[in-house]
DNA sequence: CGCAGGGTTGAGGAACATCAAGACCAGTGG
DNA sequence: CCACTGGTCTTGATGTTCCTCAACCCTGCG
């Protein structure tokens, strides 16, 4: 499942997203590409990105594929607590952390790229401003972590699922990885189960509800949703977490654009 | 509920939290309590602080009393995405967000530091320590947002609330606004309840639950948890997202300390 | 062939939400 | 002074959501 399309495409996962985002233009992008492309690592589903406890000693960037972060419980459950996508920063916290507190675990095959922390030193120093792009990433996905967090705590499970499809679909058409509404899906119903905080049997009898509402589609390790709109009509969906036009997203009802409204006009005032 | 410690002890609740944590000595410290006392406001319980949609211009600094990140989801409902303790530092995206994802309100009274954009730049060039500590708030606000996730998908309504009460108790106590396992408490059923992701009648059951335990004790704006380690037993609660000595918290109990061992013994090479 | 992992379905019960009502208290306008 | 209001806490009755336990099927794989 790992795509090609960057070969095809000038740019990474993690560029695509950022201009698109407002946030690098594309002479800067070239110089993150680069530095995206000296040391990447293919990690096979199921192995860990880093683990928990582990000393951060670089910052890891999804180029290909999904991962999530997941917690240990003290019963020795692993819960997951977020989802990775393809062109997502996988923990900034290499400058100060001793130790991370999840872990990090591929879902089907991976890229990942490695900036140790003297490489993202002189970047900072050299092209300040693919620095702050790169913080701009951190905050977005603290305003993603919050929206999960509402999700977890104010939908029921036929919503809160079909608010994580809207939120994944969302980021991962942002990164450039979503055609036709669909894309690549390597989670099992376990996987999913413990995103969302319910049961896997549960998870499956919710999974059956939504396809019975052509809702979405799954076959092949590929999701489909046939009509965005109607998904994230019933996930009650806000995408303003994602700080991005809405225009962008795949859900063209109108209320997205309305919450959101015209983000990307005071883009130009960022780095005043 | 104001405390006046702060003018007691030379240090603000921020700065007592990062010198506990191994991350400002106290010369820089001065610096940071010199910035915090520039420009403060006292804000009112209910009041907002900032609200969602708006364009940041500054950060804020929760110097007393206690606050919640709110989201308006597109039914009208507001939901709690995280409570802001004294000394938390309430949003870092002044630099890069056009707008916030979800504001923030003030649960009785609360005393807020404001530091701009511009004081903020002076200071990452004159005091580049002070500057990372700031950074190491927001990446430990983001390690506190994912246990948030894992208590709300892993946890039945009682751990959950003996879940967050650890994890508040925690911070409360790295703030230093903590005695005797006591602490303020403005906060109404309702508030908990949304915090939760729980009906206010089924939190009302499940606190009088704990009370009965003797696990609680709740009077006059004050709770008290006369037992900390059975409290965290009960919620399985492991205080490796706050990153800071076990020893330093009021879980004595052995378990925390097994799992964060000795986090700040590498703390000297932090800023290696 | 046996076996493990993933998906699916059913029955029963526990956890939680919903609806409803009442107690208590602070405020507030008559 | 009173009545009235709204907010908070509390408790009960009832229904829904979700979990638990238990199968069973399928596939890939040793």
């Amino acid at each position: 499942m790992i795509s090609d399309e960057n070969v095809r495409t000038p740019h990474s996962r993690l560029t695509t997203k950022l201009i698109r985002s407002g946030i690098l233009d594309t002479s800067a992008a070239v110089v993150l590409d680069a530095l995206l492309a000296r040391d990447v690592r293919l990690i096979e589903g199921g192995m860990p990105v880093f683990e928990q406890g582990d000393k951060p000693e670089s910052i890891e960037i999804i180029l290909d594929g999904w991962a999530v972060r997941e917690r240990v419980m003290t019963d020795g459950r692993r819960q997951t607590v977020g989802i990775l996508c393809n062109g997502d920063v996988c923990d900034f916290n290499i400058f100060m952390m001793a130790r991370v507190d999840s872990g990090c675990r591929a879902v089907g095959p991976v890229r990942v790229a490695r900036i140790g922390r003297q490489a993202l030193n002189i970047l900072n120093r050299q092209h300040p401003r693919v620095g702050q792009a790169l913080w701009w990433e951190t905050m977005s996905s603290a305003s993603i972590q919050r929206e999960w967090v509402a999700n977890l705590a104010a939908r029921r499970a036929e919503p809160r699922i079909a608010g994580l499809f809207c939120m994944l679909l969302a980021r991962a058409t942002l990164a450039g990885s979503v055609k036709d509404a669909a894309m690549a899906w390597p989670f099992t119903q376990v996987d999913l189960a413990s995103a969302c905080g319910l049961t896997a049997e549960h998870c499956n009898r919710t999974l059956r509800s939504l396809r019975e509402r052509d809702l979405m589609v799954l076959e092949d390790g590929t999701i489909a949703f046939p009509d965005p709109a109607a998904l994230a009509e019933l996930a009650g969906f806000d995408a303003s977490a994602l700080h991005c036009d809405p225009a962008l997203l795949p859900f063209a009802n109108g209320r997205a654009a309305d919450i959101c409204e015209s983000i990307t006009s005071s883009l130009g005032q960022v780095f005043a």
